[in-house]
DNA sequence: ATCTATTCATAACG
DNA sequence: TCGTTATGAATAGAT
């Protein structure tokens, strides 16, 4: 800086060194308000003299708020970055942070909005919480229905085997019918099979081809 | 500063403000470091972008253990949150769990992309148009599930109902080779319709029962 | 991101 | 601590 380049390590001289760390500070803080205003950053500053006394810098609010701030934000962070293992303690206060923004957030949308102050981040997070929320009922609903598709897609083709079965066993039957009304017509000729074939065949004739058909124009009702 | 004397109030121009934000915040930390080491200081500074985004530094050891020190050194209680219920450890496993599975779906989506070169207003609407992207897309996915659903739904009734129409056909059939056998029989006796039957109503019976599967009894609201 | 003209911060001193 | 001043640092605006 002026008359002489500083070197970036401990002012040995006492003097020299409370001097500087009253000016820096002095400038420090100015550099934090001027950032503060000049961006809308919110910015707290904490620091401590080598002796231990206390000087701080709240730019918006109380330090308290600001902290409180950091905490849920650095929790929101360190949850988002992979499952680092915490210590139980930390892990149990970013949870109940976690909770407190939530039951913050449902008073804010179910009581008066005017009484909840929510910040910025904290509408962030609780945003992200509902289109998480949703997300998962969205999933759930998705799953209940593609569990019944399959499982009406597999009725389907148990009526169809059903159906072929029968087609079958019908066909076969004709056989035998044609084979007795020879019989049969030799005696009492009253019997005949061609009504009987065309109604049987032609429900499965439609039905083979279902998609584009409706029921009621098979003259079903079900 | 340079080229230009800097007015102390907010920076209008979002371009110009974001990146004074960052040139600025750099300053200040660095600054902030400096006086730690030269006059031997524990500095933390907390800062919240206008976004909400969270930018800190601690000279000394953790931010936690600076905010403990603060908070004693300013003759306040650490009481955070008060821990009283919650059976601490599954609970919480389970919840951070939860949480980080769902968290991550949408960190892909808001990734640090765009998101400091973006005015707050310009991502609120960006948001509102993803969430009627999302909405359109979701009543759409819908709107098939739903149409698949109840085609199967028709196609079954169809099936059941052409089922019964050839179970009909077929007691029907073997009315007439009941009468057909008799004559038969009469003269070569080697026709029977018992395992004929069976075979056929097995499956309907089955199918019958099918239909209390789960699925339909579930009520869907969209 | 990099550059440069300017303003700002501050070390040394009183 | 405060004022002054020479000088190094920070940075606004442009590229």
């Amino acid at each position: 800086m002026a008359r002489g380049k500083v070197q970036l390590r401990r002012i040995e001289n006492p003097v020299h060194r409370q001097v500087t760390f009253c000016k820096r500070r002095a400038g420090l803080l100015k550099k934090a308000r001027e950032l503060s205003i000049l961006c809308e950053a919110d910015i707290g500053i904490i620091i401590f003299s080598a002796h231990g006394k206390l000087y701080d810098l709240a730019t918006t609010g109380t330090m308290e708020e600001l902290i409180e701030r950091y905490k849920s934000a650095s929790g929101e962070q360190a949850n988002a970055c992979g499952d680092q293992r915490m210590d139980p303690k930390q892990e149990a206060m970013v949870l109940k942070q976690e909770i407190n923004l939530l039951q913050k957030g449902l008073r804010y949308i179910y009581g008066n909005r005017a009484n909840e102050h929510m910040t910025v981040e904290e509408l962030n997070a609780l945003e992200r919480y509902l289109e998480i929320w949703m997300y998962n009922i969205r999933s759930a609903k998705m799953q209940i229905m593609i569990q019944e598709i399959q499982a009406l897609k597999s009725k389907e083709g148990m009526l169809k085997a059903a159906n072929e079965i029968l087609q079958e066993k019908i066909v076969e039957q004709n056989g035998l019918i044609d084979v007795g009304m020879m019989v049969a017509d030799q005696q009492n000729g009253h019997f005949s099979t061609v009504p009987l074939l065309e109604e049987i065949t032609n429900p499965l004739t439609i039905l083979s081809g279902y998609s584009t058909c409706r029921g009621s124009e098979m003259g079903y009702s079900f």
